[in-house]
DNA sequence: GCTAGACTGCTATAAACTATAGCAGTCGAT
DNA sequence: ATCGACTGCTATAGTTTATAGCAGTCTAGC
């Protein structure tokens, strides 16, 4: 009798999962980042002005939870808040945001082509797929979408 | 610019995994059980006889946090706690664990098929496959050594 | 204009989960 | 008989995720 979680793709995908993202925040203590941090910083980079709400949208993160996590980083100096409205801050890297992003960008890299490399060559092309693809809520077409407007839970 | 982490396996991972194991314990929900419970309610049943400590090593559990959890099990009247040595204990189902497990079996398995679902017929077959590779340490090759003995952690 | 409803950032708090250090006792091999 | 590895355990702390609620703000419809 063999271990019959091994065939459940639930299990699979979460321990694939922790083992990556453990092994990513490895690779970015050096920086002294945590990979939410990198996330938050690529998003920022990616999408300047983008509302610290509609980040949180676009990363999963409650609003509530938004707060010390964007106040961390802005402390740090690597992100600014700018109030857009009365109510709405956007979010832009500084230039020490940029710098460091460039180095972390380096280090995701590297973790992308381990995390290939354990994938036999003829199944990497589909790895980004399969992935996206039990990700429901994550299409491409849908972040458009959440990161305008709210209502898309 | 479209979002930058849409491209990135170990993001994808992540967010798969987070929204799979959201949903899991949302369906476990009525049976109250959660997505480790289940594990290790299939894990007992599959290897009677495992001992707490190999069972934290297959489950990727620590030593110190399989107390309390085991404890809850045993409480709840779904395992026993067999003394096999007079340091190691082995787990067993009780046949109240049994039946809600055959209960558990079948709320997985509608996870399952809602997961395998969502990717593309040609693309289901690789599911299995794509995960296991990327989760690097837990080839079925693997998971024998961690059972019998330890040191490969 | 003005109001109702949705939205923002925030506080406070709790539930899970994960991780580390250390302890007493036990086992196995030399 | 002893040394090193192992087991179950306590205690503790850090991380992440979730909920409820508040004051203030914006917007759409009347």
């Amino acid at each position: 009798m063999q271990d019959p979680l091994l065939n459940l793709a639930g299990y699979l995908l979460r321990r694939a999962s922790s083992a990556a993202l453990a092994e990513l925040n490895a690779r970015l203590a050096p920086l002294d980042l945590r990979h939410a941090d990198v996330a938050m910083l690529m998003l920022a980079e990616a999408w300047p002005g983008l509302t610290q709400s509609a980040a949180g949208r676009v990363l999963g993160i409650q609003r509530a939870n938004m707060v010390p996590f964007v106040e961390h980083l802005e402390r740090r100096g690597l992100l600014r808040r700018r109030q857009v409205d009365r109510r709405s801050q956007a979010l832009e890297l500084t230039r020490s945001g940029r710098m460091l992003l460039k180095r972390a960008r380096r280090v995701v890299s590297a973790h992308e082509a381990a995390l290939l490399g354990r994938v036999p060559p003829g199944l990497r092309p589909v790895v980004v797929p399969v992935l996206t693809a039990l990700w429901q809520g994550g299409a491409l077409r849908d972040v458009q979408r959440r990161v305008r407007g709210p209502s898309a839970g």
